[in-house]
DNA sequence: GATGAACATACTACCGGGTATGTTGTCAAC
DNA sequence: GTTGACAACATACCCGGTAGTATGTTCATC
């Protein structure tokens, strides 16, 4: 079975809601106030439990962040999932692309905050030698997520439809644009899902003439 | 008397290098691992000196981590001055900014990332009240220094030199993209000043270009 | 009614911020 | 040229907070 936890599926859990809950509460406190100072009493508090509740069903602080970190990079894949493989050009494809990419960050901001710093630390060494495998692999994930993106615009410069100097660099500009709103975004009181959308839309209008795209999109 | 160290004054010390020397390993420390995991013990041991030194200049971690900050931005305020307020339209002067913004990312980027950091504890609120008052007039520095660069894109898009939707999020996005270099840039062995401007243009011209600036400039 | 999952409670151990107290060199005044 | 005063550190210590553990307790299920 297959039991569903807000937008993403936490399949790999026998245990149901308990974990699911855990992971929201722990991306929460992550969020407002970093891996460091976030003490799993903190996690337990704002879940109404305590320690015992969380070291029950993970062995770890470090474990815990990782497996928020997973669920982050589990809910990007099932995002785009859908729109991986549309027909047409690549500047389209990437258009759509990002665009679902951009709603996500908005969506999950607090599960994607989590994603920046655990791939901060990774980057950092600032993990001890046995959770550096986990988090390598996590590093990796996110690498081939990114990856996508990459090749998407490697693809459209080729056909003509963008223009940029290093492939390198456009890729960083584009992935920090897009992830921005993790760091600017926050909820206006009555925002529907057209105001993302506007958004999103105009963080995807940004990153599109920055690489050189094509007809400048306005929305 | 106003010693020089580095590129940056640091005029308000009576004493000299000493607590420059303290300043710049802070801000290598906190960069690597992040305020929270960095201990005092830490600066100290990458100065070669102990906690002694450090609390004979400094109250508290934070302070010094407040110093950092003001240390930081006192250095960018310093890089724009001679380009603040050149003659010519605001597209070109936002160039010029911009640009020079972006070397100082660039060549002073572990004061940068405490900068970035001290701004998240800030709007994050991990401050104690007695240090709320320091980390709000830090980032009002960092804000004042901001607006010169979202005045002059209003500006410019009065001019009609530049389109984008709104102001606040056209700003965010341009902020995000100028300052990322502190993210992604790493130094090459044997990298000239040449390289790191070809890089900082490529980053100038992806923004001009997302800003919806007219001539498309290509470096 | 026994077994184990799903927690809560009570406790330990350690790390790191901060302090209190040396130690050394310098410089000024007598 | 002696002393005393102070800056600039080093050393030794304290103590609170937190990750992790060990041990209850409850409830469901077989």
């Amino acid at each position: 079975m297959a039991p569903k936890v807000g937008e993403y599926r936490v399949d790999q859990y026998a245990t149901d809601g308990s974990r699911a809950a855990i992971l929201e509460a722990a991306a929460r406190c992550f969020t407002e106030r970093g891996y460091d100072a976030t003490s799993i009493d903190d996690v337990a508090r704002s879940l109404g439990a305590t320690k015992g509740r969380i070291y029950h069903h993970y062995p770890s602080k470090a474990d815990l962040f990782a497996d928020v970190f997973r669920a982050g990079m589990e809910m990007n894949y099932a995002a785009i999932e859908p729109v991986r493989d549309l027909p047409g050009k690549a500047l389209g494809r990437w258009r759509t692309l990002a665009f679902t990419h951009v709603v996500q960050m908005i969506r999950r901001r607090t599960f994607q905050r989590v994603v920046w710093e655990g791939t901060e630390m990774y980057l950092r060494g600032a993990t001890t030698p046995q959770q550096r495998s986990t988090f390598a692999a996590l590093h990796e994930s996110r690498s081939r997520y990114g990856a996508i993106f990459r090749q998407t615009i490697a693809e459209a410069k080729k056909d003509g439809d963008m223009r940029f100097g290093s492939l390198g660099i456009a890729n960083q500009l584009m992935l920090v644009t897009l992830n921005s709103p993790i760091f600017w975004y926050s909820p206006r009181p009555g925002e529907t899902r057209d105001d993302i959308d506007d958004i999103a839309w105009q963080v995807v209008a940004f990153a599109a003439s920055g690489l050189g795209a094509s007809e400048g999109e306005f929305r």
